[in-house]
DNA sequence: GGTCTCTGTTCCAGATTATGCAACAATATT
DNA sequence: AATATTGTTGCATAATCTGGAACAGAGACC
């Protein structure tokens, strides 16, 4: 295997017309140069150079290897431009893992105005509540919300989503409303049976009440737990996303307001370390402004 | 400056598909492969591959650096080959496919006693039953038994291999020995999983027999169906190379003699037209040789 | 002819880099 | 739970690289 530096002082040697030049022009001593086309030789079994104390001439393997050589550093120069400038470029494919019901009602939008602005760029999402292998999936990036599932990932936060207890007026009109969080208990709970957690969290003051659901109704996506609820089936602690619409129209009444939920955060995960493409760093920076905004607008419910 | 000692390590990792295994096709330690990918990252100032312990994707970024490099690399050797009249000279590289178990029994002595013998000549020699593609990989050739699968190759016949149907002295003791292949029904047959058929071929005169085994288990690997042979669990059908040994010790006996099964061709696989290297020419002919003498071993037994 | 300048080669000692082993953490498999 | 495999990193040793200096050969100039 021939060494590129030998390659390139050879090829430097034969375009200067002398070793001295060609040392001057890539900044090493004459001695480095020498020593490294006279490996090159030894390496290959060919003398490529005829010596004299005045200078060189190339032998004719000497011209055709300078030839063909010349074009492989070029080659390779251009394979460098090729991979460097397409991580300063917002352009390619961008592959994201979302959750369901999230990426559906609240990502989509997002990410449809981030094509927009950069039409050079593909995107390829993945829409599903399974936790993927970035890695092995070849996903540039996912989306997380709430607990962050593995610390190997590079992380950014975009913002936040805020939990709401709900129920529909029907099923208050025939069980009550609940004063406070311990009334939780004696009422029907809708329970989100993904969940890291199999307890309900409220600040009061300056701490956490953890209140653990009673229910007959389980899921696994918050769509079909607002279904339920929609029909007057329990309470349920659902994402504003997937509330803002019902509170509003009045389908479903928030409920315990004197007691926040926490904050669910949402990150931009990304495999590895180093520098973030340009194509991920947009999508982040566009993704905050997202959120930022949309943010402000769950917390005045 | 990228060294193309990095290059090359990135290569063949993104080609096998990870650091160990570059690792061991390139003769170097897995530290080495791993600190020099990271050092070509960093020069790049790119991240060309995404990790996790169990192993490696390339980025979007990767794989372009590779397809562009992998050529770089072809281009050096050809300029290597212009200068150095390798056409005609039995040095240089020599990188060739074989597959696992031949490979490993058969090939391996054949390749050392070639090597012996061309001292100038560097093998690089990849053991697996995966097919693969020579030109995109970078082999000079490819050894493959049977079936030639790409009529786009150059192929020459070095050889055959002939199977046999064998089964242990103890699982012919307590279930009988079979004396025609019609009785192999009857039997526990051990099945090879991967091959094309799903019949196992036996010459009556002047027609070819199908039979159709019946076992409980099957395996991928002939290693593997002689181990189970070995220990009594059934009758199967296996390369001469694969039970030569066995045979001679009487760990396994040869069954139905007078119903020979086809042999099986033994190919050198090259890509494109024109004349071939005199390397591979070379190592045709050692390996005619080779085969030739060994091919008239098998009939005797 | 003598001197100076330029060329490429090789020696030498110090600086730098490469190497493989081992340990480690993470993951998959049995 | 134990084992095997993956890729990364620390460490000590070995190997290689580097530039300056010395050298020989050749040409230009006075």
């Amino acid at each position: 295997m021939q060494s590129l530096e030998d390659v390139l002082a050879f090829v430097r040697v034969v375009e200067t017309g002398g070793f001295s030049r060609a040392a001057a022009r890539l900044g090493l001593s004459k001695s480095i140069i020498s020593r490294r086309v006279a490996r090159l030789e030894a390496d290959l079994g060919v003398r490529l150079l005829n010596r004299t104390t005045r200078g060189i001439a190339p032998t004719e393997a000497g011209l055709e290897f300078k030839t063909r050589c010349a074009e492989i550093l070029r080659q390779l120069e251009l394979a460098r431009e090729a991979v460097t400038c397409r991580e300063k470029d917002i352009a390619g494919t961008l592959r994201l893992s979302v959750p369901l019901s999230f990426g559906i009602a609240r990502l989509a939008p997002a990410i449809a105005a981030f094509s927009e602005k950069n039409p050079r760029l593909s995107i390829d999402l993945s829409v599903s509540d399974r936790f993927v292998d970035l890695v092995a999936e070849g996903f540039d990036a996912a989306i997380r919300i709430g607990v962050l599932p593995d610390t190997s990932l590079m992380s950014r936060r975009l913002g936040a989503m805020q939990a709401f207890v709900v129920a529909s007026p029907a099923y208050l009109a025939r069980h009550g409303t609940p004063e406070k969080p311990q009334a939780l208990t004696q009422h029907e709970c809708l329970i989100y049976s993904a969940g890291s957690r199999d307890t309900w969290q409220f600040r009061s003051g300056r701490k956490w009440l953890s209140i653990r659901p009673q229910g007959r109704f389980r899921a696994d996506n918050g769509e079909v737990l607002r279904a339920a609820a929609l029909v007057d089936l329990g309470i349920a602690v659902l994402p504003d996303f997937l509330v803002e619409d019902a509170i509003a129209n009045g389908a479903l009444v928030r409920l315990l307001g004197a007691w926040p939920m926490p904050e669910a955060s949402i990150h931009l995960l990304r495999p590895g370390g180093g520098a973030a493409p340009a194509r991920l760093t947009a999508l982040g920076d566009h993704l905050v402004e997202w959120f930022g905004s949309s943010g402000e607008t769950a917390a005045k419910l």
